[in-house]
Formats: C-alpha cells, structure tokens, sequence
DNA sequence: TACTAATGCAACCGCAAAAGTTACAGATGA
DNA sequence: TCATCTGTAACTTTTGCGGTTGCATTAGTA
C-alpha cells in the first residue's frame, strides 16, 4: 500500500461504516474495498476494537461494527488507538553526553509533544460522520 | 537511531546551533553529538542547505552554520525542508473500484490534507531560537 | 451432531525505506 | 604539498510492515 496505511485503512473503514452502522461487515469485505487481506483488517480493526470504537462479532455471519455513533468517534478516537505517534519520538532511553546536551535534548522532545498534542487536539474536532458526509 | 530521527536530528542540530551561529561545526563534531555518522548528517543538512536553511563550506576549517538568524527559522521550514508528509498519505495513484468509494477516499484524503496543513501552520509559529532558549 | 463461516492469533516471508559504512573526488586553507 | 573538510555514490545491515499461511475458537445452520 502506501504510507500511513494504517490510519488511512481504519479511517476509510470506519467512514464506509458511519453509513449503515448496524450492517455487520466481514473482514474479507473490508479487505476487498480495501485493496488488502483480511488478516491486515483484523490487524488494525482489533485495535479499534481495543479502544472500544468497534464491535465484533465471531462464528458464522458474524462480523465487524460500530460500538458508538459515528458522530461520537472522532480522528483523534482513531489516531490514538492505533497508537502512532506521528511527530513526538517515543523514547528509546538515548542517554546523551553531556547535561548541557542533555537539556536541549529534552527541550526540543517537549517541543514536539506540544506540536503532537496539538495535532490530537485538532484531530479531535472532526468525527468520522463529518468525513463521510458530503 | 529512533523513529523520526530525520527531523530530530535536524532540530536538535539547528537548535544547537542557535547558542554560537557564527561558529563553524564540522559534520563530524555534528555526528559525534547526535550519535551518528557523519554522512547521515550531511545527507539531512545537505537538504536544509538546499532549503537555504543552513551553509556549508568545503576544504579545510570548512563546515556547518546557519544560513539566517536562528529566529527566522520556523520548525515548519525545517519539517518542510525534509520533505515528509506526517499525516497527509502522497498519493500513489490508487484506482478504486466504485465512484461512491472514489468519492469516499477523496474525503478522507482531502480531510487529512487539512490536518497536515494546520499542522504545518502550527509548526510555523515557533522558531528554533525558541526551541533553545529556555 | 456435523458443517460452514467467521474472528483471533501466532509464525513466517519478502519487500522497501532508512541508517550505517566505505570509498573517493573536489575544494580549500595551512 | 598535505591535511581536512564537503559531496556523493555504492553497498550492507537493520527494521518495520504488509502479505500469507495455518490453526484454534466461536457460533449459527442443516
């Protein structure tokens, strides 16, 4: 696929879903739209299933929906479940030289979490209803 | 490294740079600092010097330094400068199969786009002399 | 009960992006 | 002339991730 591929799957999903909420939807269906393989879309769905934006149902004609109202799921419902920090580094416990090193070092990480939290901030405006509707 | 190391690398070195911006520095000296190797670093300020961010100077006692005042370089000239989309997907000419889902993954692709525009603007508004000073 | 169809999950393959590394040409000051 | 720096190309190594296969489990249905 692409880059973001993740993110842009589960949001496609769910928006293709935020019309038609009660219809239970099959990962092999999801995978088809897609352009991927079903064992992919239960890979990113579990997480949002995780998170408590989904529901699935096992055996046979079970499948995938909804667990909220569209308007109640927003972007940033969806970026955090996936759980990828798009701008902030997670630590990896680099331990730098020097304590003047060191202090910039964690000014330019506090920096970029501003920036990431700002970017949930934004991403919580918009629900997945909004993105499908017109 | 770590993840996003790219523009981390670039941030911390500009952000280094900001304290002494007449001062030489060696990509080398450069490397030693982030924990890297020099051609790593010349392959990232390579694109900041095309961006006119920075200046290099060749031969002997040659190097690194800043090519403005570090208040007049945004984080959004450096993120950029590099060349990654965060959120926005680069499109790859995918051709979906019907026109409802054509129409669907233009609107997620435009809403993305949005998030990716008002992540730069949020970029903008601070400068690497900001990220150093305290 | 047996069968079918779905999720859940683990294990592996293969590819591509990116860091790391080596090597060398060109530039420039000592 | 030599040492030191950038610029770049070529290659190796690592890593993340999609893709794939296989199988246990669950749940309708005949």
């Amino acid at each position: 696929m692409k880059r973001n591929s993740r993110l842009s799957l589960a949001l496609h999903t769910l928006s293709h879903m935020a019309g038609g909420p009660d219809r239970l939807r099959t990962s092999s269906d999801i995978a088809d739209h897609a352009g991927t393989n079903p064992v992919v879309v239960r890979r990113v769905l579990g997480k949002l299933r995780k998170a408590g934006l989904l529901i699935s149902e096992k055996g046979h004609a079970g499948g995938w929906r909804l667990a909220r109202q569209p308007q109640d799921i927003t972007l940033a419902d969806v970026y955090l479940a996936l759980d990828e920090r798009m701008v902030a580094t997670q630590e990896k416990s680099e331990a730098p030289a020097c304590s003047v090193e060191h202090a910039l070092h964690k000014r330019v990480s506090s920096v970029l979490e501003e920036i990431e939290e700002n970017l949930v901030q934004r991403l919580g405006e918009t629900s997945i209803a909004e993105v499908r509707g017109a």
